[in-house]
DNA sequence: TATTGACCTTCCAGTAGATGGAAGGTGCAG
DNA sequence: CTGCACCTTCCATCTACTGGAAGGTCAATA
């Protein structure tokens, strides 16, 4: 199938699918007049990619989860601690948001918004811990 | 003050400093030998950057507070207006990574992790959503 | 048959926000 | 005068695409 089919298999749009096969993620063959030509197979794995991306892992984590997927005879230990490690991050980054959300929504109430120039927030901004 | 004396005063890298001033945040003067000469005044906006970088603020959204700042006529209401945006972006990505924990960190609970093949994180990744 | 419009292709550039490194100038201590 | 720690600019790289230009292909219609 050509590409838009695979892209709407998918909902991966073609540019991003065209980008995948650059990087080497997927090899889809070729047909006479130089099309891209999807099986089922290329489909099954973009959409593998897109799931895993979905969850947040990056490329590189994509590119060794497919290539555990394609290995029957891998051991689940190994995706485990891929999962595991890009949970933590995801656990570290959460963090991080709430730390930045606590502050600023207390800035955000602290300022009266009006068209006065006096503001909390750029006063906390220039250092100003009050 | 050279730019390393900067860098420590303000907790950014040199390479920062000078990006920052390659794209117009912050326009230190320059001695007769070419090298940087940053003021209090350079150091104290550089350090408003900080600040706000740290909680997430784009670099555009930073060009535009660190002109509110330096606007003795500003409103506050633009500045809060900038920040409850960027609370709300803030906002969606926790939600975001909170989805993507939940279903992640229920995946990795799944998953035996041993040196046996079949594994629950690959089986979700690849659409069966049991 | 000619033409239109929807596909497809490759290639190049740009996004955000730095960061790394090479090549070379400067300043100061011993 | 030599070494070393600074400083400079410039160019490349990272992530994961996305946009657009220039041009080839295919199928339906006038």
């Amino acid at each position: 199938m050509n590409i838009s089919d695979a892209a709407k298999r998918t909902g991966l749009p073609a540019k991003t699918i065209r980008y995948y096969e650059q990087i080497d993620l997927i090899s889809p063959t070729r047909g006479e007049n130089g099309y891209r030509d999807f099986s089922f197979e290329d489909v099954q794995l973009l959409h593998f990619v897109r799931r895993a991306r979905d969850l947040g892992f990056s490329v590189e984590d994509c590119r060794t989860l497919l290539g555990l997927y394609t290995d029957a005879n891998r051991a689940s230990a190994e995706v485990k601690s891929i999962a595991q490690n890009h949970l933590s991050e995801i656990d570290a980054k959460i963090e991080q948001l709430n730390a930045m959300r606590e502050t600023l929504s207390h800035l955000v109430h602290c300022c009266d918004g009006d068209s006065r120039p006096t503001c909390p927030i750029l006063q906390n901004l220039a250092g100003d811990s009050r």
